[in-house]
DNA sequence: CGCAATCTAGTACTGATGTACCGCTTCAGC
DNA sequence: GCTGAAGCGGTACATCAGTACTAGATTGCG
């Protein structure tokens, strides 16, 4: 493995431990040290890539941010919008750390670059689908039902026919 | 005044300081000083009202989400669903520092119990209008677009038109 | 091959934090 | 009125954080 592949993979490795800190611990847990220790690197290797912990916790946002946009694109555009139920559900299921953590860090940090990059990657995605108000209505709806699943810890199940409704009236016809 | 009144008025005090530095520089800036700095009394009164920080930070969540109920209640009840925009546009103006407080807590320190009560607040209030998984439309919907526009920090006149549709077709016919 | 730059490990220092403790003042109830 | 507890100010201590520093290892590159 070459210099800058092995290097490239610490970062990743850090950014991952971060996630999961946020996910478990809160981003008050996050420090350099909590990371390393989480990432298996040292103290050091956190310091030198990420020199503040505002920048680690910046890095983290993008890539959770980055990592949603993919996630939604590939079910749109694999299965189309009635997918968005499934991934609405993989999302407080087995995504349950990665998309608490993009909430947590997106309303901690208040970072309004990664937001509007992180907007509009979504509103691109809705384009075809219908206006731009409708699509805006649809994104915060779902927002809305994920981040209430998430906080109240029931069965996602509801969410399909929720989904169905608010997609029926605003996407239907 | 009385010695109760007083003693109340303090852990007001601390819990309105709270709110205030959460908005300003986070949950991990909560710290027993910097609310007590923030509250004008001294660290003993906080530590004696609130023994740990997750204390004081259960009743900065409990003030925010019951006055967030209170809040929109109000708005209902004296003028009707069609005063939902206008609550919002508030929410995330003059109310912004509150508000942002509220996610940031709710979000940060994922207390069931808390989120169940303003759950439940929040849904009896939708009651006449609506079927329940209707309101929960409408609430999952207003949420994410006071979340949207508290990030994005962009003007919320927009807000009106959105809140319109989602009303028309979810409740109007 | 050799050198500079990148990267990692270890450690140290300063400041801030959670929390406990001591004592003083003031009020509520008997 | 007395007394005990609530309330609050001041202080202290152990812990842990950010950050800096040094030294050594590894690799890209001329």
């Amino acid at each position: 493995m070459t210099r800058a592949q092995s290097s490239q993979r610490v970062r990743d490795a850090i950014v991952a431990a971060t996630v999961k800190v946020v996910a478990r611990d809160g981003v008050a847990a996050v420090t350099h040290r909590a990371v390393a220790r989480e990432a298996g690197v040292s103290l050091s290797s956190t310091t030198w890539h990420y020199a503040t912990k505002a920048d680690i916790l910046e890095a983290a946002l993008r890539w959770t941010a980055r990592h949603e946009v993919e996630r939604v694109a590939a079910y749109l555009h694999e299965r189309g919008p009635e997918a968005l139920a499934d991934w609405l559900i993989e999302q407080v299921t087995s995504e349950r750390e990665t998309t608490l953590a993009l909430y947590r860090l997106q309303i901690e940090l208040l970072s309004r670059d990664v937001h509007r990059e992180w907007g509009r990657g979504l509103q691109a995605l809705g384009d075809e689908y219908a206006s731009a108000l409708d699509v805006r209505l649809v994104i915060a709806a779902l927002d809305g039902l994920r981040l209430s699943v998430l906080l109240s810890g029931e069965d996602p199940a509801w969410l399909r026919e929720a989904v169905r409704r608010q997609l029926a009236v605003l996407l239907g016809d």
